[in-house]
RNA sequence: GGCGCGGUAGCCAAGUGGUAAGGCAGAGGUCUGCAAAACCUUUAUUCGUGGGUUCGAUUCCCACCCGCGCCUCCA
């Protein structure tokens, strides 16, 4: 089954191949460093982590490009606020996000630029834009002229007077000749960060970073830009307008928005009481296994209702993998021999088949639980050997290759030896028929993270995280 | 008002023109000293509402209702 990407600009599912046939180029809108990033960002960004697994696990190689906007209103202010220097305001939530990316197992993209270390690219955007007839000056700042490009709108199909009468246009701030064009230079006010430029002293308008660098890394055209849908207008259209009037080439060939994240069925925001940054939720001890898998599990393009139920549920069927998994790899003695089982190629295909379904993640759980009660079934019944133990494990071993939930996080634990001694003493003093003391020492390692379970053959323990 | 996404069991959620995956939670059972894990049974005659097309619709068409989002910085 090819891998079919639903593509906003045409709002139709679509074959991809990267146009090349071999490396994917994508772009990703990265995060703003003007605070910690939310759950919210974060639905986004882990979506673009399963679409890159998911490409690379296709066979492609693939160069991803995600920014950092480190210059920008809401910096500006937040660091004057707190009268440091904007680079140094940005640094400390730069690493932050990498630290946030970490403990979510989202994969670095290959090239991470930040945006104050590629102003001259977007001077040079800025400059064929203007040769193409598309840009004027008002101010000391540079805009796009709208008017002048008949295509505009085509990703987000907004009609023009439907832009100008719902907007709350800033008319007030400069003076634009149209009220739909945007900045694409802005000249600086006393205090603010600043460029020279052959357009004057000025910063880059926030749309422009995203085109220059996508550029710089991935060329005039490439294979997929994400974003959030928030992002669609008028920041992706505005990405479009420029690249494409200074290119005179499609930009990016297929564009894929993830939908929101919902807490408790309300955008999440901090007045309301429901905005969570991913420390909110491990200081509340809730696993990043759990969130990640959360995070996952819906379909890129549904809303995603974030709540504390969904992040236990989510908790427990992990924890239901992992229990099976351990049954796979050790502990539970199995018959000799394998079965014949069509099994685990059925849920491998349909699982990648999910994926291929333009990243139908839940569907792609859907044959992995399919299988593991088929499986943890033949184990009950004596029909699973361990030829079939494999199978299940390269099974799961594909699922985490997406997924990455399935390797515990690690933490401070009891020593095996201790553990060890432990579960010997307590086996003694079942064999004594003490149950009191033997409750006592499971219930104690349970309250340290250890697991005891008996079964047929001994007691058998792990780790519960 | 315009443009989108969605409304499937208590919660999350897949899916198809032919009669509802999966996960979590709940109930009963098997196993166990008791548990845990696992398994079995059970939980939607029904897929927002009303029409229409069809032999047959949750799935297609129309209308309507509801939730969320974008149209202004925003993942």
């Amino acid at each position: 089954m090819p891998f079919k990407l639903y593509n906003s600009l045409s709002r139709t599912e679509e074959a991809f191949a990267p146009s090349d046939g071999d490396t994917v180029r994508m772009y990703s809108c990265g995060p703003t460093v003007y605070n910690y990033v939310h759950i919210g960002n974060l639905r986004t960004f882990a979506f673009q982590d399963v679409l890159r697994r998911h490409v690379r696990h296709s066979g492609w190689r693939l160069r991803h490009v995600m920014n950092i906007t480190d210059v920008e209103d809401k910096i500006i202010a937040a660091a004057s606020a707190a009268g440091v220097p904007i680079g140094e305001y940005t640094a400390q939530y730069v690493e932050a996000f990498f630290e946030d990316c970490a403990h979510l197992r989202l994969e670095r993209p290959e090239v991470v630029p930040a945006a104050t270390d590629h102003i001259p690219q977007m001077i040079g955007l800025v400059q064929r834009i203007a040769k193409a007839g598309h840009a004027y000056e008002v101010d000391g700042s540079t805009y796009f002229r709208i008017s002048g490009l008949p295509s505009y709108g085509k990703l987000s199909r907004l009609d023009s007077r439907s832009v100008l009468v719902g907007a709350r246009v800033d008319s007030d701030e400069y003076g634009k000749d149209d009220a739909r064009d945007f900045v694409l230079w802005k000249a600086s006010r006393k205090g603010e960060p600043s460029w020279h430029s052959p357009f004057g002293p000025g910063r880059p308008g926030w749309h422009l970073e995203c085109s220059a660098m996508a550029m710089e890394y991935l060329g005039e055209t490439f294979d997929i830009h994400t974003g959030g849908v928030d992002l669609q207008f008028p920041h992706h259209e505005n990405e479009i307008a420029q690249s494409e009037s200074a290119t005179g080439k499609p930009f990016a060939r297929f564009w894929v928005h993830a939908e929101h994240l919902l807490v408790d069925g309300k955008k999440m925001s901090k007045s309301e009481g429901n905005f969570y940054t991913l420390r909110d939720l491990l200081d509340r001890g809730h696993s990043p296994d759990a969130i990640r898998y959360l995070l996952v599990a819906t379909p890129y393009r549904k809303q995603l209702n974030f709540t504390f139920d969904g992040l236990r549920a989510a908790a427990s069927s992990i924890e239901r993998l992992r229990n099976f998994a351990r049954r796979l790899e050790d502990g539970y003695r199995l018959p000799d021999g394998e079965y014949a089982s069509a099994a685990a190629a059925r849920a491998r295909e349909q699982f990648r088949d999910s994926l291929d379904d333009d990243l139908n993640t839940a569907g792609a759980l859907g044959a992995v639980f399919e299988y593991v009660r088929a499986a943890n079934s033949a184990m009950d019944s004596g029909t699973f050997g361990p030829g079939n133990a494999s199978e299940g494990l390269a099974l799961l071993g594909e699922f985490d290759r997406i997924f990455d939930v399935m390797r515990p996080p690690s933490a401070a634990r009891v020593a095996r030896g201790e553990v060890e001694r432990l579960v010997e003493e307590r086996a003694a003093a079942r064999r004594g028929r003490n149950f009191a003391l033997a409750d006592r020492i499971r219930d104690g390692l349970a309250a340290r993270g250890v697991i005891l379970r008996d079964g047929p053959s001994g007691t058998q323990w792990h780790y519960s995280e």
